[in-house]
Order: structure tokens, then sequence, then C-alpha cells
DNA sequence: ACAGAAATATTGACAGTGTCAAGATGACGG
DNA sequence: CCGTCATCTTGACACTGTCAATATTTCTGT
């Protein structure tokens, strides 16, 4: 008794598939070519397979920026484990952060974005997980008081600074790895 | 000798007319709900009628986001126009800041998002007239040195609260009005 | 093992979108 | 007053997401 698919049915991981081949055309072509019916060419089925799997579109966004997170999480973890200090790990978080954000923009828009509105399970978990990485590293490097208000503003330091840049509103004039330089220094 | 159709001429200011549409659209409808025909459809014209003002459905948007960006500049000053002090009239812009954001969501997220190419004049002049706002905020508050460097961390710290609260990316149990408090207290 | 049930995929349709091409309609300058 | 040009309309095309009906495969109970 399954509740749900848990590999091979009819024609194979077809879910799966789907949320992979919506990864690669998001990382490859941005945010305006990912559509259902593209991922489902991909896929190799024809256009209503889809959804069977997710009952609409926002579905599929959800579930794609959920393995998102995933990356993102792993992302920080990596970048915080080159650092001994519980300072200075938090400041190399900050550091992976941007250089995800900037690596993976149209991704990292999907994860951040409203349009997707999370109501998915997996993506309640994979939010909650990111959040809870950092007010761990926050906690461990200044102490737990406070550690929500220092997260919340550590976190809206880092997102409008890789946001602004991914989008292009920052002076062209300026060095954008000596700012962040500086802006992680005071994490 | 007119470059640019200064008012009326064929059926009226069908250009105003159609920028007007799309920011009413926009507030009550939301992004999903502007579209090119819709604003057509408001304006009383014919589907491709938009076509001779905006040669593209971007161009449109980036016009809206133009707009958008005038009475964010208008909403900043009004809020620094209450201080004195030039610290004090710093931490009410960024108050007024976020407040715009929260009011009008989705043209905020339009004039932030990369989804205008910033190649309308207009939008290039209105996001630099708001650069040069803050800046000359930071610079007269904390003196001119450094001051790129602390607009830009200025912002990154009020834009990614905002665009955070908004997509409704914060923890549940957060205090916004408390963390945001303290957060402008620290600029 | 096998028939019925359930899950999964296909086909075809519909309304809606942005964009283009051709024609109609008005205004303006000589 | 006429021609030219900017402006709008009409109609078409290729897309999109979603739905309903149908076909096909897998699962399950006996």
């Amino acid at each position: 008794m399954k509740k749900k698919p848990p590999k091979n049915y009819h024609h194979g991981d077809l879910r799966g598939a789907l949320i992979k081949a919506g990864r690669e055309i998001l990382e490859k072509d941005g945010a305006a070519a990912l559509t259902l019916r593209a991922c489902a060419r991909k896929a190799g089925v024809s256009h209503a397979a889809p959804q069977h799997h997710f009952p609409t579109a926002a579905d599929l966004l959800a579930e794609i920026a959920a393995t998102g997170y995933e990356d993102f999480h792993q992302a920080l973890d990596d970048g915080a484990a080159k650092e001994e200090a519980a300072a200075a790990k938090l400041q190399a978080m900050g550091r992976s952060y941007v250089r995800f954000a900037k690596a993976h923009p149209a991704v990292y828009k999907l994860m951040f974005g409203a349009e997707t509105p999370p109501k998915s399970e997996h993506l309640q978990h994979a939010m909650s997980a990111a959040w809870n990485q950092l007010t761990s590293a926050v906690t461990a490097a200044y102490g737990p008081d406070e550690a929500q208000l220092r997260a919340v503003s550590t976190w809206s330091l880092v997102h409008g600074f890789a946001m602004l840049a991914i989008n292009h509103r920052l002076p062209p004039t300026l060095d954008q790895a000596r700012a962040l330089e500086t802006m992680t220094n005071r994490l």
C-alpha cells in the first residue's frame, strides 16, 4: 500500500523526470522558458501528462523550488565547513549565499519569489530547514539572546544584496566583491 | 515638430492611459493579471493598439515600473521630511521604504525584478534618482567616506527585509514591526 | 491466475496570451 | 483640398495552462 508512487510506475519516474527537466530548463534558458509543456516535451511525454503528478503548474514550480532549497542548504553548509570559529562560519555562509544566488539566479528567484505559494509540504520543510540553519549559525556565533532578530537582519542583508545584484539594480560602478567582503565582515 | 506625441493624437493619450490602466490592474489584481490585452481592454482600444506605443510587452512593464519609482521616490522624501537630524531622516526613509513595499507589493516587485530589462531611459533615470536619493541621505548622516559602500549595505538590508516580508519568507512567529524598528535604529 | 479497479498517459479541445501583417480611419501640413 | 503619415482595427498564428474523454498499463483481491 503506497501513498505516494515510490519509483517506477507506468513509464518510469515521470514526477522526478519533470522536476529534473524543469530544473535544467530553468538553469539553461531562464524562467521565461520554464513551461509545463516544455517540461513534458523534455521528459518525452505528451503535454497533459504532468497533470496527474502536479495538479497545477504552480505545484511543479514549488517542487523545483524545493530542490533548489536543498542545493542551497548544501552550499551553505559547504561554505561554513571551511571555517573553524563560529563567527567565521557565519561569514562564510554569507559569502556562499551570494555565490549561490549569482550562480543560479533563476532558481534563486523562484525560491524566493511568491509565484510559488508555499502550500507544498516539501517546500515548507525545505524553507524552514534553511531558516534553522541560519539561526543555528547565528546562535553559535553570538549566543541565543535576540537570535531571531539577528538572524532576520543577517538574512535580509544578504538576501537584499543578492537580489539587487542578480537583478542588476546595483550601481555599475560598485565593486561587488569588495562590498560583499565588508558586509560579511560586519555580520 | 514633436519628437514625442505630447498629448492628444488620434484617440486621446493612449500611451498614458495604458500605463495608468496597467498600474491599476497591478494594484488591484496582481502581476498575473497584468497583461497587454487587459490594459488595452481597460483603455477601451483593441488588443493590438498598444503595439504602436510599446513595441513589446516588456516596454509597457518598464514604463509602469518607472511610474512606481516616482511614487517610491516621493514616499521616501515624505518620510524623511518628518525628521530633523540627518541620521533620523535616514532611518525614517528606511521605514517609509518598507511601508511602500508592503503597501504596493506588486509594483515593488515589478520595480526590482529583472523582467523589465532597464533599456527604457525613463526607467534608468528613475532608478538612478532613487539611488542618488539614498546616497545623499547616507552622506548627510555619516559623511562622504565610504558612502557608496554604506549606501549599498543600507539598501540591501532594507530591500532584503521588504522582499522577504512581501513574499512571505519570514518566520510567522516574527514580530515584523519590532524587527524593522531595531534594524532601522542601527542604520 | 485472472477479472475488475485504479493509476497513468494520450488525444483533442477551449480560452487566453503576445506578436505580426494588412487594411481602415482619422489628423495635419502643403 | 489632397496626400501622407501616425494611429487604430481586424484577423491570424503559435504559444500557453487546463479540462474531459479515451486508451493503456499496473495493481489488487479473490
